[in-house]
DNA sequence: ATAATATGTAACTTAAAAGTTACACAAACT
DNA sequence: AGTTTGTGTAACTTTTAAGTTACATATTAT
């Protein structure tokens, strides 16, 4: 059977989840120091860690025990390809109201 | 106390609901119409569209006992600016990148 | 060698999300 | 007026996600 890959869109649906990948667009940092962060304990953080690694948003780095999260762009691929699309949704919108306005503009003029 | 507005990205978390924005992208759609295209139970979708609706990525416009549900820009413009931060983190690693590589070949020719 | 540090993971609890069925009601047919 | 159609909502169940504590393990420092 086809591993249930994560859904980026619930990866990043968590609030901490965001907060973490705001945090690494800044610097680059081990696991503890994003922990200081956060009101919750290290272990949650480092299950959010291990959620966004596995959907490709983070990478990590071993330097000896730390582990430092790195930002990746994989993860957010499929998020922009989606914006994207309705974005080119509302465009089109536009340019069909834009098109409506010069008929109605050259209908005018002919009068 | 301040409402609980809805998370957008909460919203698009889940998979029935960026299919119910897809479909809208292509018609709007009555609700019962909208349930054909699924295999939950129309309250399930009614139920949908109440939380896309209050986080404004559609509207609903009444003719008589039919509701129709238009897209609606409002609820993309926070997830739109939440991935434009990082398109520009990625743009900057790349231009510092190119920064380096120009220094780096500069170097080379004042051997 | 021992202690401290950085981390992973298992077992459990709690809370929230998504679905269901059953029912209510207003608009539109006949 | 009675029936059908389109919809909202309440009550409930099930599933899943997120957090916790407790413990294990490997690396580094003393």
């Amino acid at each position: 059977m086809a591993i249930p890959a994560l859904d980026p869109f619930q990866v990043i649906a968590d609030p901490s989840r965001r907060q973490i990948l705001q945090l690494l667009s800044k610097n680059s940092l081990t696991i503890n120091s994003l922990a200081e962060n956060f009101d919750m304990s290290r272990p949650a953080v480092s299950k959010h860690i291990k959620i966004l690694d596995s959907a490709g948003f983070i990478s990590i780095q071993n330097i000896g025990r730390e582990r430092y999260c790195i930002l990746k762009q994989d993860g957010f691929n499929e998020l922009q390809e989606w914006i994207n699309y309705f974005d080119g949704f509302w465009l089109s919108k536009l340019q069909k109201l834009e098109a409506l306005m010069n008929k109605k503009i050259s209908e005018h003029q002919n009068k």
